[in-house]
DNA sequence: CAGTATCCTCGAGGATACTG
DNA sequence: CAGTATCCTCGAGGATACTG
């Protein structure tokens, strides 16, 4: 078989293909190279500019993440806008795109029972954000109603609990029960996951306002999945 | 910056890092490899053997199979069996490879709505069964009680219905209210998700036995969500 | 700030042949 | 059948410099 160029239709748009009716696998086809998803990621609470992407990336080039809009913007799943000053111009998911969240969802919490997953590297405030509505628990929020501003570096978040549902929002002016401040998103997951006291990380820049019972309360609604023991889980033969 | 190796504590297990604590960035560390996830997808509903599986996966070099099979196994995800003759041995999901069913589910679904979506491809019967798991709309089967065997070439499936719920196993001689014998998968697809009449199926080698008033009722489960047009959908404003 | 352009390297993976 | 071994190519993406 001489290298004859093999016109794969879609090859042409997407850059390769597996081929493969099967949902998923477009779903892969569109999404699936690197990078592409934790792009989307980034941008599930709100419009984003390149050089605050580029920044929640950690270790993506402007080469790449350039590819990767470009690519999300061909096939309709993110969309240039133009914001009010200062912010100028940004990216934003399409509804479609927006409607990826629970692969975030699921990938997470199959990610999270990991016993390789290490939880002390680089996490961005959109990923945080994610893991309160992944790991959110209903039954623990039974009758809670509360509203919490988190503040990552400069993202402000209002998070609210209420008829046993989370709602997570981008700044908010609207009263809360509670405040934080903290410098980076790690620190707030080791608040929440963790069992870290805030107290204890107050010396690490975290900052604390308002209803601290509300705060402990908000911290128990938080479940992680557990996860799996190191040994190569073998248990009841199936088929 | 000379390029001095750094030595990535996940880079040497798992061959390349995002080093983000989000547990869905884990995930892809784990399985965000080309063909890793679609190699679980194939033995969602059993173990497979070696050629099987590559004969499913059409592309798939036996190179690359050989590479995700070794590190799904390493990671814990797979696992070597050894079945009774003839089939010898063979893969199979450990009880946490089997827990990625949902993230299979909810890119199936959002890769569904792709207007880029190009049914008329390669589908393996292990896809059909997901997308059967996948599109099943627990509404419509309201008060439906039946069992269908789905027989893909020479794999076999027993398709339950009962209280809303859809179960899919392997092989089964218990009995059913109508069976179905297809060459591939993309003829049981045309039924259900193409409307196309199984009689206008049978000159492709599709052979039906049983109630076909259950098979009626069968195929109006299963609801592709609707796809979306091709103008870049640019409704309300929101944030 | 928000990218684009260019160059270069390395590794993923296809093709092929071979083995227990 | 169930892979392994080897070779080779191509493209992904890092680094760097540059631009409106």
């Amino acid at each position: 078989m001489k290298s004859e160029k093999i016109t794969n239709p879609d090859s042409d748009a997407i850059g390769w293909s597996y081929n493969d009716s099967c949902g998923a696998a477009h779903a892969l086809d569109l999404v699936g190279e690197r990078w592409a998803l934790l792009v989307m990621r980034e941008m599930m609470f709100g419009p984003k500019r390149f050089t605050d992407l580029k920044a929640s990336l950690q270790g993506i080039s402007a080469n790449v993440l350039t590819q990767r809009l470009t690519k999300l913007e061909a096939l309709g799943i993110v969309e240039r806008v133009t914001l009010p000053p200062p912010a100028g111009r940004a990216y934003r998911l399409t509804p479609w795109g927006e409607e990826a969240r629970p692969i975030f969802m699921v990938l997470g919490r199959w990610g999270a029972r990991s016993p390789m997953h290490d939880r002390t590297q680089h996490l961005s405030a959109a990923s945080m954000m994610l893991s309160f509505e992944t790991m959110f628990s209903a039954e623990s929020a039974e009758g809670v109603t509360l509203a919490v501003s988190i503040a990552i570096g400069a993202e402000e978040f209002r998070i609210r609990v209420a008829g046993g549902t989370l709602t997570v929002e981008r700044g908010g002016r609207a009263p809360v029960d509670a405040s934080i401040a903290a410098p980076s998103a790690p620190l707030i997951a080791a608040w929440v996951y963790g069992g870290v006291p805030l107290e204890a990380l107050e010396p690490e820049g975290v900052r604390v306002d308002g209803d601290r019972d509300a705060l402990a309360t908000f911290r128990t609604l938080f479940v992680l999945p557990p996860t799996l023991g190191l040994e190569t889980a073998s248990d009841g033969g199936c088929e």
